[in-house]
DNA sequence: TTTATATAGTTGTCTAAACAACTATATGCC
DNA sequence: GGCATATAGTTGTTTAGACAACTATATAAA
């Protein structure tokens, strides 16, 4: 019997993630008010590909945590907006290669700005330390939980 | 400016909430492993019905943290799976009542086990204290970004 | 070298979230 | 009573997540 033996009534917080859906939707809104159009999903796969240009779709999926369907659609929709651009690979023709349009570029300094100031909206009144341990927490549930995708 | 200005680079963890999301999907597969066949949202929608049965669809809303479209269409298929039933309300006749069938309330000690024993999966290795303090952020966070729905 | 197996990506189906627009009932005010 | 407004719920549309089934290419074993 874990130590933590959990109040059946304290899951719902846990389960839910009401935190990270109210950091999404505030986030969304940012944006929206900024007349920038794009998704925070969407947002959250250009992030990574301003980190490193050119990642393979399951390099994507790797990096935010997605299963394969979900990038490809992503991508998709990514590149109706002109936003990304596959690009086969010459080494392993079963790879796509994504890379960021000019378009996408010019994005990146004022979304990240509005990504900025939503956080700090949203961590107003937390000090650094407890910050840290409640990502702790997290990473420690998510290793606990993690199975191959 | 804020004493927690945050590396630009640590929003991830934050935004995708992937934590409460591994919980969801190791919750989702211990009920299909036990042929438990609901949905984790509809699970979370019979969960506040247990505590208290004959709420209004509204009042399931402020329960979960979810905007009216989003409970229409659960408790619409909570219906279709017999679990549920709407019931005009004859004090105000544009709310429905919604209350559990017999079939929900079988399923409420199985599903109550298996959700405890999910969050000891995931909370192994986390104290209490830790776990509080977590919570606290959470729901700091929360509170910071609540705008009425 | 051919055959099995693993990996990268796509497609189909179902469920759900977000948002806007809508209907119906209730309430408050003149 | 009649009108404005608020509240409860529904419907349509778009995007996305989960899962299974699929194609195509690459790798390893026989």
């Amino acid at each position: 019997m874990p130590n933590n033996q959990f109040k059946r009534g304290e899951l719902y917080s846990f389960i839910t993630g009401k935190a990270s859906t109210a950091i999404a939707r505030r986030l969304q809104k940012n944006f929206k008010e900024a007349n920038v159009e794009i998704t925070i999903e969407q947002w959250s796969v250009l992030y990574h590909l301003w980190k490193q240009d050119g990642l393979s779709q399951q390099q994507l999926c790797d990096a935010t945590f997605r299963d394969k369907p979900s990038i490809t659609r992503l991508v998709d929709n990514l590149e109706k907006l002109k936003l990304v651009k596959r690009v086969a690979s010459k080494d392993d023709r079963r790879m796509n290669m994504i890379y960021l349009t000019n378009e996408a570029q010019v994005l990146q300094e004022q979304t990240m700005g509005l990504a900025s100031q939503t956080l700090n909206e949203a961590l107003e009144g937390v000090t650094i330390e407890q910050i840290e341990m409640a990502k702790m927490v997290l990473q420690k549930v998510y290793d606990n939980l993690a199975n191959p995708l």
